[in-house]
DNA sequence: CTTATTTATGCATGTTTTTGCAGTTTATTG
DNA sequence: CAATAAACTGCAAAAACATGCATAAATAAG
């Protein structure tokens, strides 16, 4: 068996359980140990998984949600809430994903703004529901238990139906060269579907996650409209970001 | 078991029950007590929970407003939570609609059930998240800001298609008479079409909103299979209901 | 085709991490 | 303050890890 299929195996795995054990993949490969471990480290050096004491996990996992404890990166999160917060127009229809930066961002959004949101995530869906004038909407599916978001064909299909005016999506890596990526499947699959079905594209990603790469592309940077950070756009990082045709914030 | 796994799960358990005890801990996961204490040291000093003795609390205990103060009958719902319960099975398929009483059971839902739950309520969806064992699916819609519940064609249309094991949901009035009764049109059409995508019905209700009647009605008694109070059999404010063909858990 | 070089793998070795246990100290409760 | 439970300390065993090295296969060079 070829390194290769051995590796390729290991991600299946999990992407499927969500971990792996070195001895389990020891017996199940039929190679030694040490040579899963090497592969095991292999494979968290380019970022394509969470190397753990005895095995593996996936990259996107958290540890669960829990409301009241400390966010991290909570002023840079303010901040691009602020920011994002300042695309939003009376009337509009907009689209959004999951994450505290979103949780954020609808917490604060001002009481008087008129607007349709669509959501994936439940949360984001209760938190919307404290302001009077905005109709929600949540697009169901099953729930993902890693990132707390709807996902699955059936959030695609309804997303197919659907045009709507501004989408606000949460990154995990951005960069020049491989646009936007992310690390679960399921996800990339649900996020370009919400692409698709708006005008606009509005990226809000700490500037941490600049220059980073994760394992499956979501899309394009031209394709993004307007990039949100918490730095302002004469900053250094931001300048290679630049030249391009998406949007600083 | 992985280290992560467990703290995975510890964090889960805080956020449905807001606390963790030691020794309850050590025998769910089979280890000893000590590696528990190593365990919430370490989430603690991450500032993920807050380490007491005997356990751990999550970090929003310490806020006025905690979620459990301000449950109306608390004791009478936590009650009814477990008599529902006692209705699941492995590998069942259920429904359930919104409310307090929903979300206390799916708190109170053992953690070796293997089941999957279909859900209106995005806070019920989010509560059952924290399961590892349980496939939760969100049925999504326009987000009733009454209700906190999603409503509308959109769900109505998306239960047509189903057809579930048991439906669980929450009463705002029922009486011999009349059967179960609401106020909110529109979430009266969404119960109807629960009812009808479900081969069992089970009504939670507290003994309070017994013999009440609201302005709308979802169902007649005799479509009711369970209907659970904190009531036992034998008071007198069910006898009547003990001759209908519904059962009284 | 032969030789040299790289690569992949397994094994032996020593180190680190994790875990449970015994003994002691500290905290809680009535 | 006395009884009990929990927490801490130090230690030991087991498992996982890292490292260096030998072997074998694959690849490249002559």
């Amino acid at each position: 068996m070829l390194k290769e299929e051995r590796q390729s195996f290991i991600i299946k795995q999990i992407n499927l359980h969500n971990k792996v054990l070195s001895n389990e993949l020891s017996k199940k490969l039929a190679v030694s140990e040490d040579t899963i471990r090497r592969d095991l480290k292999e494979l968290a050096k380019t970022g394509k998984i969470l190397k753990v004491h005895g095995g593996a996990i996936g990259k996107a996992f958290h540890y669960p949600y829990h409301h009241n404890s400390e966010i991290y990166a909570q002023t840079a999160k303010q901040i691009i809430a602020d920011k994002a917060i300042s695309l939003l127009k009376d009337d509009m229809v907009i689209l959004t994903g999951g994450g505290t930066t979103m949780i954020e961002m609808a917490k604060k959004i001002p009481d008087n703004l008129k607007a349709t949101f669509f959501t994936i995530s439940p949360m984001v869906a209760l938190t919307l529901a404290n302001h009077d004038n905005l109709t929600v909407i949540g697009i169901g599916g099953e729930l993902s238990k890693n990132s707390n978001v709807f996902i699955g064909t059936s959030v695609i299909n309804q997303l197919f139906d659907l045009k709507m005016d501004l989408c606000l999506l949460g990154a995990n890596g951005i960069s020049i060269q491989e646009g936007m990526t992310d690390s679960d499947w399921s996800v990339v699959q649900v996020k370009r579907a919400m692409i698709h079905s708006c005008q606009k594209l509005a990226i809000l990603s700490i500037t941490e996650k600049l220059n980073t790469v994760q394992r499956m592309k979501v899309c394009d940077l031209n394709l993004i409209d307007y990039l949100i950070t918490e730095s302002s756009k004469e900053e250094p990082i931001l300048s290679p970001y630049q030249k391009t045709k998406t949007e600083l914030l």
